[in-house]
DNA sequence: TAGAGGCTGGACAACGTTGTCAGATGGAGG
DNA sequence: CCTCCATCTGACAACGTTGTCCAGCCTCTA
């Protein structure tokens, strides 16, 4: 009668619905709760003969380890939270990976978040991070004033900002070379005969669009180009906008020759664009696009390496967790600009 | 004497590099522990008075509430786990969101790890996340058992699967209709024409490859033409492979004419393939590509919906954490086929 | 045979929170 | 002035794990 045995055993086993725990298992193997503790974590000190009581008793129960419960006694959570803009942001994907496999090589487990460029939605999801006692986090940063996560960092939350400086605290901060690559991408034009450029990026308060515009600026005062207000358009990324932006700057009496588009999504609206225009623009972009060797004519980009963004950061905050807190840093990662024969075009008129 | 005051007053508070808790604040305040829970729960039955002091205290300490530690104690983590083949695929980026803004709208954390197509690295992952104790759980299968999860499963970890379906359990499963799609896909090219059409896909015991091979098969079969071996090339997707497959079957006394590819990763290695090719080949591609509209000619390809599939899989695992668990269900979502000229053009010969 | 010493196993407290329950306090009514 | 009730507050146990510490037992030696 294998039934009524079984359940005669059960009730000293799992509640349903519930997960036995150690206290069961000890129950069922008819040892003390410590030496499971023992068996589980590998500790030296049991006989064989119990271990297999043990062990079979876990197996029996479907016994797992309750990694939270130990997390409370330990102190460490071995997780780190990353709070990015998009996780479906081709940009974003190898960052994330980065982070992850950085992790992975600790021992560490990753939550990750989206704030949709929203503040209110990075603070919210960064302090629910927090409260589950993430040892570290890795910050996109959305909105501009970061005083919010100062007791957390205090705390000890090894944090990190990638990609963006945080606002009003000190912390680390590892960022792609947004000014000088935006600058030397905008001279390549300059260099090509190019003096009407336009430039459309992202929305201002975004402090990468800013560099980017910074870099633009920079380089068109290098050359002793006055800049028209009408070439530069900053606002949202939607199609839509940035649509109308470049059909704007394209049209007119003095139409610009070339365009300097501040990210990904920008560039793929704009070179949809000029793929309808009937004169011949030059083009270069932020960020790298996947097939942008293969369009006619190939699109010359200012790449940055969102992999290295992601990893250095993700070690920057292990070093952080691991040794003595080191001083905060600003890390600033080259960008590269690779020629496909866009922004290699010479002025239509 | 305000330093020696906060100092008395120190000891009662955090330890140095510890976090305060409630028993901190309880002291601060000089109220009793469960006080502060309320007030931290903004449970009624505490004066304003009793209540002010309270909120005085958690702000002076800069206590957040342990969740950790909630958790433990309410039986659920409102957290699930996401175990996907690799972060940065452009494939998984909307999947992954998708799965994230449901479980925002439930209230839960996701985590997030890359399986890296290793079968024992998924594992890992997944058990890792059991440990501790996520809610539920989608998988996008590397392995082809699945019975590890079985105990879990059983002890309430909501499981879904997504992509590929789980191997020897039964459990719920989100997938994209690839056979269809593939034959569909196919038949595209036989339309035009073609009847020596290749096939180049991913490893053969992924479940999707072997889906689109036997959609291919189906299509080949309907049109009464008899396959040959060398038209079909199943194996890793790294671009060396593919481009050696690709070359193979566009050389010979009877080259293919048309080319169907697996994946996205195929599809951009053979549209380079494709390029530097003297003859016009015809190619539809399963997976749909960021600018596959901007190439010339445009790629024609089979688009899965990963957003769709991301956001049915939480659906459904949410369903079945919130309700009484329905029976194991395998859903699937149709494919789009989306002509762009790639596909439409004619035999070369 | 007794004492020393090594090994195994278990009782107990603690991690930070919440639920239960009982105690304290204050005001109203007899 | 005393009693009763409502309201507010706090002590205590519990969640599942690990670290500390001590008890029991066995073996070896004097």
């Amino acid at each position: 009668m294998p039934d009524t045995a079984r359940r005669a055993e059960e009730p000293a086993g799992a509640r349903y619905g519930n997960r036995p725990t150690m206290k069961d298992v000890a129950a069922r193997a008819g040892v003390g709760l410590k030496t499971v503790s023992r068996v589980v974590n590998g500790e030296p000190g049991v006989t064989p003969e119990t271990e297999r009581r043990v062990q079979e008793a876990i197996e029996a129960l479907g016994f797992r380890r309750n990694d939270s419960a130990r997390v409370l006694r330990k102190g460490r959570t071995s997780s780190i939270g990353l709070v990015l803009e998009d996780l479906a942001d081709p940009f974003y994907g190898p960052l994330s990976r980065a982070v992850e496999e950085v992790a992975r090589a600790h021992g560490t487990l990753l939550f990750n978040g989206s704030s949709a460029e929203d503040p209110e939605r990075e603070q919210e999801l960064a302090l629910a991070l927090c409260a589950r006692r993430v040892d570290g986090l890795v910050v996109i940063p959305a909105g501009d004033d970061h005083r919010y996560l100062e007791p957390e960092i205090k705390a000890g939350v090894a944090t990190v900002f990638v990609d963006r400086p945080p606002g009003r605290i000190e912390a680390d901060v590892v960022l792609s070379d947004n000014y000088g690559g935006a600058r030397s991408g905008v001279a390549h034009l300059i260099a090509h005969g190019h003096r009407r450029i336009g430039f459309i990026g992202d929305m201002p308060r975004i402090h990468t669009a800013a560099e980017r515009l910074r870099g633009y600026r920079a380089a068109m005062e290098d050359a002793g180009i006055p800049v028209a207000e009408s070439w530069m358009s900053l606002g949202a990324t939607d199609p839509e906008r940035v649509r109308r932006a470049a059909e704007e700057m394209l049209s007119g009496p003095h139409p610009v020759t070339a365009i300097f588009t501040g990210n990904n999504r920008v560039t793929v609206t704009v070179i949809r664009v000029l793929a309808e225009h009937p004169r011949r623009v030059a083009l270069v972009g932020f960020d790298d696009l996947e097939l942008a060797d293969l369009l006619k004519p190939g699109v010359t980009v200012v790449a940055q390496d969102a992999a290295a963004l992601g990893r250095t950061a993700a070690e920057r905050l292990f070093r952080r967790l691991d040794g003595s807190p080191p001083a905060p840093e600003r890390i600033e990662l080259p960008t590269r600009l690779i020629t496909r024969g866009s922004g290699e075009l010479p002025p239509a008129d």
